[in-house]
DNA sequence: TATTTTATTGATTGACGAGTCAATCAAAAT
DNA sequence: ATTTTGATTGACTCGTCAATCAATAAAATA
């Protein structure tokens, strides 16, 4: 059985365990063993690749985020103008691939994780700061108060997750029209 | 030194400190002893009044409800008019002794927690029913989709928390001043 | 005064889990 | 054919921590 170049496989395979078990158990505590298990594997093998829990989980926030960049980007390209560009962008925020069940409350136990572990609150702090900067440049064409309303429009973001993740709700597209209802009053209103 | 009477006192000075060190910590992962050393008794002392370490958690979550009951039944005593309720509530979701770094902090823990524990999420869902049933009992005068404009305050109440937790943020009035003014955009949009 | 109740501690137990390690096996390289 | 390299496991270690349990002391009660 031990082929050659089974390392990138056997580290995406932690990397999605991870995130499903970490789901389903809506807790970071989770062991290593359990997270193997279900990719496959030993745990002296995870730790093996990974060297530790911790670059496991980080790596797995990291595979969250890119996935996500990736339906920013793809969203982004066939966008025109600047309101269908921010809608591109809040609606990558709920994608099926993204929004889900698992990965919102994987989500949720990361944000937490963030508190105390400085190289995962770096890590959010990525997410935040390219979320903020695609929305404010988008908004300055269409509100005098762009880094404000994308202010709002994050943290909404952000709240609708963190509902989500606790009610257990899966995707559903009356999250996307909230908040881009949201977008639309706010310029509306302070234009 | 052994007084009567001590049960209370000592069930209140655990759950002080079990808030200030789950805020400080950024983690649920604190040990009963530190809470206990904190409080000033032993851990032994710690599990004999509480029966053990989960109990005394729902009983920190129950105290940052009951103080955030207070404050807005206070706030809504003295508020006259329907968007002054309004306000009451929003604000007292923001007092200073409510939004406060470590509470902040100590709620997003709980969240996560609410994730694996029945018990957590029961509390949670008192919490924001509460809040939304305060918010569309006043919204029904002021807008013809109170329910939607509750769902979107309090998703958004709950993000501008999971950011100040994040970036360790105190009290400032940009967050009560940021939720108003999206208040006021939402009804003047789809009054 | 004797007894019961409450307060309190420190030591101990027992479980659990992350990380390490030596040993094994198969493919690749020489 | 021999050696080297990567893959893989299971057992073992070590630390941590929640929970338990006498044992003690001081009030309150009888």
């Amino acid at each position: 059985m031990p082929k050659i170049g089974m390392e990138p496989k056997r580290r995406s395979a932690l990397v999605n365990a991870a995130i499903d078990e970490i789901g389903e158990a809506g807790s970071l505590d989770v062991t290593v063993a359990q997270i193997a298990r279900r990719a496959g594997m030993s745990a002296g093998l995870a730790h093996h690749y990974f060297g530790g829990k911790e670059q496991m989980l980080l790596a797995a926030m990291r595979h969250i985020l890119a996935v996500f960049s990736g339906k920013v980007r793809d969203g982004l390209h066939e966008a025109k103008g600047p309101h269908g560009r921010l809608e591109a962008v809040i609606c990558a925020n709920f994608e099926d691939h993204v929004f889900d069940r698992r990965k919102t409350s994987a989500w949720l136990s990361f944000y937490a994780m963030a508190q105390s572990n400085t190289k995962a609150a770096h890590l959010m702090q990525i997410y935040q700061r390219r979320l903020r900067s695609n929305l404010v440049h988008d908004l300055r064409a269409l509100t005098t108060r762009p880094e404000e309303v994308a202010l709002i429009i994050g943290a909404l973001i952000d709240g609708v997750y963190l509902r989500a993740a606790l009610s257990g709700e899966g995707p559903h597209s009356m999250a996307t029209e909230t908040v881009l209802n949201t977008l639309d009053a706010l310029l509306g209103d302070m234009e």
